[in-house]
RNA sequence: GGGACCGUAGUCUAGCUUGGUUAUGAUGCUAGCCUGGGGUGCUAGAGGUCGCCGGUUCAAUUCCGGCCGGUCCCA
């Protein structure tokens, strides 16, 4: 019975099925009645509130602002840059009708804004003056999900953010989608503490109408790549056809050099993938709403007020301290319960305060982590908190890092190869750089190039496909 | 892109093959008690358009078709 009421599946046996029951039984999310939608509960929405002011934060300390654009472009803007509409135009939901009124220029819903922004920036951008214009938007993003949609992961419409920059030179332009790489990755190690990969994308796995696409990868439990955020160098690709230009200082019209750039709720689904256990979520302390519930447990009455008011006591000693803390006074529940509840829920730590603990002047730990209790004296509870949370966050990273080291390899031989993507490895191998090489192994293998590392091995090894010699190392794997 | 499966109370589910009086059980929920250091026990109660639309039939949760929604596997 009690197995019915928690994840009744192991992470490492049937890992969707783990993955669909965590969302939902945590209270992340639930279904939406169109399909491909889901719906953000509050614990699932703070978990990105607190992501989305880590990234604002770091956006704004580097010259960024926060703008708002409207879901709807209509079809003659989206189609301007033919390839990037090309790419997009097989998913996107398109508005028809106002009323019982056809429209006759359709409208979409948006499925991300660059042709949007950039008619907007045409008419704002006269001069090098007005440069550079750094613009990030957090909405959502629309994009019909015909077959396979999973909570996070993949559905219909997104939460995220875009960001679209427009500066005097390529230069600065570049330099800009590395800073936003930086910045993703910062915040995707630092708060989600999931260790990723970074580099460029190929031509062919680019963002549409792109010229070279940034991105940070990391492989998930199953063996899958994840793509956890881009930052795209456009050039002068939009700004060509939407007249976004400016007079330099020597007085010559110019197209400006673009950037955007985006990460969305999928970090979400990354960060349950990564950390979760059998018993459901693992919070990292940084990004979880509740870091520390504590528990009061007691018999008898007048057990049960001096328990409690001592663990309101602490809660509130906690607060002031800044810590994210809860006290479960639940009445109606046992402290088994409750443990099985917020262990499924993923807070970092539990206090337990009970009248054993209130004569030895105590309390227990334990970690969601590792689930190892050990005592703490009233007066060390609150340094002990805070140094038990930084060890988590610290551990799971550890963790996380470990399984990718783990789960990467490298791989000269095609018939290794095949092997190890069947195994669902991150595979470093050898590329020549040909386009034809990467549809045949995505055809014979199923793994595509996921990114490009900019650290990666300059050699002349043969190419894991063709044999003639590789232009660099690429990583390969099977992806979400 | 190809294939398989599923939809009955908040949740999980029996019944469907072989249509027939009041749709089964558990859990959760409400009230009262009990209990409390790993999903506690007792009593009473509320909760259902059997996903939707249509067809067959005297009669459909059950058979057939379409639609909507969900899950999994393969590429």
């Amino acid at each position: 019975m009690s197995k019915e009421i928690g994840i009744t599946v192991k992470k490492s046996e049937d890992f969707s099925e783990w993955y669909t029951q965590v969302v939902i039984k945590a209270q992340l999310t639930d279904y939406a009645p169109v399909k491909g939608l889901i719906v953000l509960r509050p614990y699932g929405y703070s978990i990105w509130e607190f992501l989305k002011s880590s990234i604002d934060q770091k956006l704004k300390a580097t010259g960024h602002e926060n703008g708002f654009l409207p879901v709807l472009i209509p079809e003659s803007l989206l189609s301007k840059e033919t390839t990037h509409f090309a790419g997009f135009t097989p998913e996107v939901f398109w508005v028809t009708h106002s009323g019982d009124t056809e429209i006759g220029d359709r409208l979409a819903l948006r499925p991300t804004s660059e042709t949007l922004a950039y008619s907007m920036y045409s008419k704002w951008i006269k001069s090098w003056r007005d440069l550079p214009l750094k613009i990030n938007f957090w909405n959502t993003a629309l994009r019909a999900e015909i077959k396979s949609t999973k909570p996070f992961l993949r559905t219909s419409e997104f939460l995220w953010q875009e960001g679209h920059t427009v500066h005097t030179t390529k230069e600065e332009a570049e330099e800009e989608v590395m800073t936003i790489l930086d910045i993703y990755r910062k915040t995707v190690e630092e708060e989600l503490a999931i260790p990723v990969i970074v580099g460029k994308k190929s031509e062919k796995e680019k963002f549409v109408g792109a010229v070279y696409t940034t991105t940070m990868e990391s492989i998930m439990p199953d063996g899958k790549a994840l793509q956890m955020g881009t930052s795209h160098f456009l050039g002068q690709n939009f700004s060509k056809p939407f007249d976004v230009k400016f007079l330099d200082k020597q007085n010559v019209e110019t197209f400006a050099w673009q950037t955007s750039w985006g990460v969305s709720w999928r970090l979400i689904g990354a960060l349950i993938m990564v950390h979760g256990d059998d018993k459901g979520l693992v919070l990292p302390p940084r990004v979880a709403p509740i870091q520390a519930v504590i528990v009061p447990i007691y018999s008898s009455d007048s057990d049960k007020d001096a328990v409690l008011k001592k663990a309101n006591e602490i809660g509130s000693s906690l607060s002031q301290r800044n810590l994210r803390v809860h006290v479960d006074s639940r009445n109606e529940f046992t402290p088994g319960y409750k443990f099985n509840d917020w262990e499924m829920k993923g807070v970092p730590l539990r206090v337990e305060i009970g009248p054993k603990d209130l004569a030895k002047s105590k309390v227990v730990l334990v970690r969601r982590d590792s689930l190892k209790k050990s005592d703490r004296s009233f007066d060390q509870i609150e340094d002990g908190i805070v140094k038990a949370l930084d060890e988590i966050q610290a551990d799971l990273y550890e963790k996380a890092k470990k399984i990718l080291s783990e789960r990467t390899k490298n791989i000269v031989n095609l018939d290794q190869f095949k092997k190890e993507i069947e195994k669902g490895m991150f595979v470093y191998s050898p590329w020549c750089g040909d386009q034809k090489c990467e549809e045949t192994i995505k055809e014979d293998t199923g793994a595509d190039i996921r990114v490009i590392p900019f650290d990666v091995k300059v050699s002349n090894a043969p190419c894991i496909v063709c044999g003639s010699p590789s232009k660099t190392e690429a990583v390969f794997a099977r992806g979400y």
